[in-house]
DNA sequence: AACCACTTCAACCGCTTTTGG
DNA sequence: CCCAAAAGCGGTTGAAGTGGT
């Protein structure tokens, strides 16, 4: 006995949606609100199952959505989202208001993917290729390399997480990292500082971080409220709440540790220093680089 | 003008997760 | 706790559009 298939009705509709059936749609949720997405087609008389409603909806009739080409600083968002977050679309798209998870996956499989490859830099892990690897060779912009120090970081991050987690966890019931830590991370007051210099900083090529502890000029990032969830108290974040609930974690963030050099010091920094001065410049003009014969 | 190859993106499919009884 | 229904999500598909020959 297999799973009661979404939509019984034979007669039922598929394929592109037309004018008539959106005003349809749009008026009913309007009127209503979408309730039961199962009950919406029949309710309002359509011949669509309740999955292409929501679907219909979620991605194309919401009238926050926002329409139109992708701006270069949500493409540079993209990619950094999908090096912290991977695949997780949805997960992504909270992150750029009006977009949705399909418009990005789009974004990325047409456009992002194609840029990294052309790059040299590996679309899923974002670290450059090496020599051995795929057909591409790796190339030495700071771009490139940005990207290579921002994975390893992550990695770094996740590695010392866990550590953490068996620390803080006694018996540890489950040491995997919260995958979302960044996510809270860039949301976080350190997030949004790092974005705002990021935007500021075009006149000033350090990065936050070494502003903060060597300039005045742009504040200081220490002493703010991190909200990076439970996972330094050792629970782990149930998924229905995995991107969206900020949890606030004090910054002692890292100072669970007294070692000067903490590891997670030095991804937190790494995770601010992303490339000023549009590093990510490549994503205006991929032609500007050496390309690979292949681009 | 006709054909073909390639690209784009809306929509579908099927699996997983969440929710409620 | 269990189960079924509903919702959510990511991968994939295919029609329409575009550019080259």
């Amino acid at each position: 006995m297999g799973r009661t298939p979404c939509c019984e009705r034979k007669d039922l509709k598929k394929g592109p949606w037309g004018p008539e059936e959106d005003e349809i749609l749009i008026n009913y949720i309007n009127k209503h609100g979408h309730g039961s997405w199962r009950s919406l087609p029949k309710l309002a008389g359509l011949r669509r199952c309740g999955k292409s409603c929501r679907l219909r909806w979620t991605n194309y009739l919401r009238p926050d959505i926002k329409r139109g080409p992708f701006t270069l600083d949500e493409e540079k968002l993209v990619i950094q989202l999908h090096a912290i977050l991977g695949n997780r679309w949805a997960a992504i798209a909270s992150q750029l208001p009006g977009r949705t998870d399909n418009e990005i996956k789009n974004l990325w499989n047409t456009h992002l993917k194609k840029r990294l490859l052309c790059m040299g830099v590996d679309p899923l892990t974002h670290e450059p290729f090496t020599s051995g690897g795929p057909t591409i060779r790796p190339r030495s912009s700071p771009a490139t390399r940005h990207m290579a120090q921002w994975e390893s970081a992550r990695l770094e991050a996740e590695a010392r997480l866990s550590k953490e987690s068996l620390f803080f966890n006694s018996p540890p019931t489950s040491v995997k990292p919260d995958p979302d830590f960044f996510l809270r991370l860039w949301n976080s007051e350190v997030g949004e500082s790092f974005r705002k210099l990021n935007g500021e900083a075009k006149t000033d090529c350090r990065s936050p971080i070494s502003q903060a502890s060597s300039s005045t000029k742009c504040g200081s990032v220490s002493g703010v409220t991190i909200d990076v969830g439970p996972i330094a108290a050792g629970s782990s974040t149930p998924k229905s709440s995995r991107t969206e609930d900020p949890i606030i974690f004090d910054a002692s963030f890292s100072s669970c540790s007294n070692e000067s050099e903490d590891s997670s010091d030095t991804a937190l920094q790494l995770l601010l220093d992303f490339p000023i001065n549009n590093d990510m410049s490549f994503l205006e003009d991929v032609d500007t680089y050496a390309t690979p014969p292949q681009c």
